[in-house]
RNA sequence: GGCCCCGUAGCCUAGCCUGGAUAGGGCGUCGGCCUUCUAAGCCGAAGGUCGGGGGUUCGAAUCCCCCCGGGGCCGCCA
């Protein structure tokens, strides 16, 4: 049992209820229940009095000391208790498992095909995968599902653009950078003569027909494109378990429309500019009328990715399904979640919505050409992570590359999920502080210290001052992850890595390891931290790194 | 107009769900620390009306209401 849970747990039966413990002020205590505050109410008491008559009851081995101030009860750990609590498991190479037993199918990444991935997918990629390590470290079955976008009108503007401007030679060299640069071309074109657009049109209508040409020159771009984003995934360390596009979802979507239909749940709009159209009926619910088959009998994304969602449901019989997408389609996946439940979807709907990425000084848009290629990015930050390691002559490509694509990773996982972020170059070659190199580094000087220990015996001792800090903060570690588990919120491990890596950084400093007569314990500690760097990297997607 | 998200030092950000002690970090600025396990580190200084107002509470960055500012969505696009 964790310590800090095994307290909670007795503070919570004094207090009669759930209650988690805080921090307390330096000095004051290791961990604090405001026990007086909550109690002093019921029983008519000050805090003071209520607290003191709490802290009598609050008796456990793994309390050396419980002091009252005010309301609060704080409480010091008896050190050596609490180290023999995490002794064996902060060190094991499993540290920080669940129980789990759900099943999760996670969609996350799902670019659109024939277009450069943007930041945005990157976003969604890099917090997707994390999501579904840590899910299935605590034990849950987490299924990766990258559902592409390779159906849409921008198609028709493709393959008239591909008739006319592509050249094999770069295509071969570089597919997505030639589709991109044929795309734009035809936005171009198209201002100065609007027939491309109604041509474009044409050809959409012919694919969607079943036109052998058009859909073969469909089925490369697919293709094409998929070997694009290998490339990325590659190096991001990231794999699916399933990958799908909404294309396979069209006849399913026309079934579970009409169906709809028949059961009053749609109905076919009888005025104005969508006459014709079968839209889902959800004005109850304050949200509208979404379209799901055009009035010319077509699907649109809400049927399809019903459609899909049935779909996985059957497929995976998972408890959770969740979407790891932009919180710009947050009304979509309202609209998509409550028409699944009419149909009477029983299972947990989750959409992760993160926001917005920026790019400084870039007004993002892939008609015009305006984008930032994901290689670009991840390219950068190698490069100045070599520079750095020629400086120090510990340059391995291995690990530059590894250094690099996690400096990206971290700085993608670091915020909370909903909130904007604006991508900035220099921040990408800006290595110090809050930062993947920061975490990596201490791992690093762990691994360092434990190479050159070879086979020293570790031994518990009372641990003391920056060791005891240390000591605290590795057995958050299940706790922290719990916590993402049930909120989805990678971050949160980031944060706790950087924590701490810096308690580490800080003992490393002050602190002789190797031939200090504390040296059994504090190599115990130096492998405890190794040991949390690793997994937590692991768990972020993140590549430890041998030297750097 | 309706709905959703955000607002914490010059900049970025944690804490908000689950109320509790002098609001933690980082970048940048200034000043220090390498004969000892790698200085991508460490130590110190300066920097805050937690957007504003009201309410609930013994106690509010945190909960509720109103307002202001920024962003997003409301398409027979995805």
């Amino acid at each position: 049992m964790n310590p800090y849970k095994e307290v909670e747990r007795l503070a919570s039966s004094v207090a009669g209820r759930d209650i988690r413990g805080s921090f307390p002020p330096e000095g004051k205590g290791d961990y604090a229940f405001p026990l007086g505050f909550l109690l002093a109410r019921e029983f008519g008491k000050k805090p003071e009095e209520a607290a003191r008559e709490a802290a009598e009851k609050l008796r456990h081995p793994l309390l050396a000391e419980v002091k009252v101030e005010g309301g609060y009860v704080n409480v010091f750990f008896d050190r050596d208790e609490f180290l023999k609590s995490v002794w064996e498991e902060a060190v094991d190479p499993n540290y920080g498992r669940g129980e789990g037993g759900k099943a999760f199918v996670i969609d996350y990444s799902s670019p659109n095909i024939a277009k450069p991935m943007h930041v945005g997918h990157l976003r969604s990629t890099i917090l997707g995968e994390a999501v579904k390590r840590i899910l299935s470290w605590r034990g849950h079955r987490a299924i990766g599902l990258n559902y592409l976008g390779d159906i849409g009108t921008q198609f028709g503007a493709l393959i008239v653009a591909f008739k006319r401007w592509v050249d094999e030679e770069r295509l071969r060299k570089d597919p997505i950078k030639e589709l991109l640069r044929i795309y734009v071309k035809f936005h171009e074109e198209a201002e100065r003569d609007p027939s491309l657009e109604e041509e474009a049109r044409k050809e959409f209508e012919k694919l969607e027909r079943g036109d052998p040409e058009n859909v073969a020159l469909w089925k490369r771009f697919r293709e094409l494109s998929l070997e694009g984003f290998e490339r990325i995934y590659r190096r991001l360390g990231v794999s699916f378990d399933v990958v799908v596009g909404e294309s396979d979802f069209v006849e399913e979507a026309r079934k579970v429309s009409r169906e709809l239909l028949e059961k009053g749940m749609a109905k076919i709009w009888e005025e104005g500019d969508k006459k014709g159209a079968i839209v889902a009926d959800l004005e109850g619910e304050g949200l509208n009328h979404p379209v799901l088959l055009k009035s010319d009998g077509t699907t649109i994304y809400l049927s399809r990715d019903l459609a899909s969602l049935l779909w996985r449901v059957r497929e995976f019989n998972p408890d959770v399904l969740l979407y790891v997408v932009a919180i710009e389609q947050n009304l979509h996946f309202r609209q998509l979640f409550t028409v699944a439940k009419k149909l009477g979807v029983d299972r947990e709907l989750v959409h992760l919505a993160f926001g917005m990425v920026h790019v400084e000084g870039m007004r993002l848009s892939t008609r015009r050409g305006q984008v930032v290629f994901l290689e670009d990015i991840l390219d950068t930050a190698v490069n100045h992570v070599r520079e750095e390691m020629m400086k120090r002559g510990t340059y391995s490509a291995e690990d530059a590359e590894r250094v690099g694509v996690s400096s990206v990773v971290f700085w993608m996982l670091k915020a909370e999920p909903k909130k904007d972020v604006t991508f900035r170059w220099k921040d990408v070659t800006s290595f110090t502080g809050e930062s993947g190199p920061y975490v990596q580094y201490a791992y690093v000087r762990a691994k360092n210290i434990l190479r050159k220990a070879g086979e020293a015996n570790t031994s518990p001792l009372t641990p003391e001052g920056e060791e005891w800090e240390i000591v605290k903060k590795v057995a958050l570690f299940p706790l922290v992850l719990e916590e993402v588990e049930k909120k989805y919120t990678p971050h949160l491990l980031a944060r706790y890595l950087l924590d701490l890596s810096s308690a580490f950084h800080h003992f490393y400093d002050h602190n002789r390891v190797l031939g200090d007569p504390r040296e059994p314990l504090r190599l115990w500690i130096v492998k405890a931290v190794k040991n949390v760097l690793e997994i937590g990297q692991e768990l972020l997607a993140m590549k430890p790194p041998e030297r750097m």
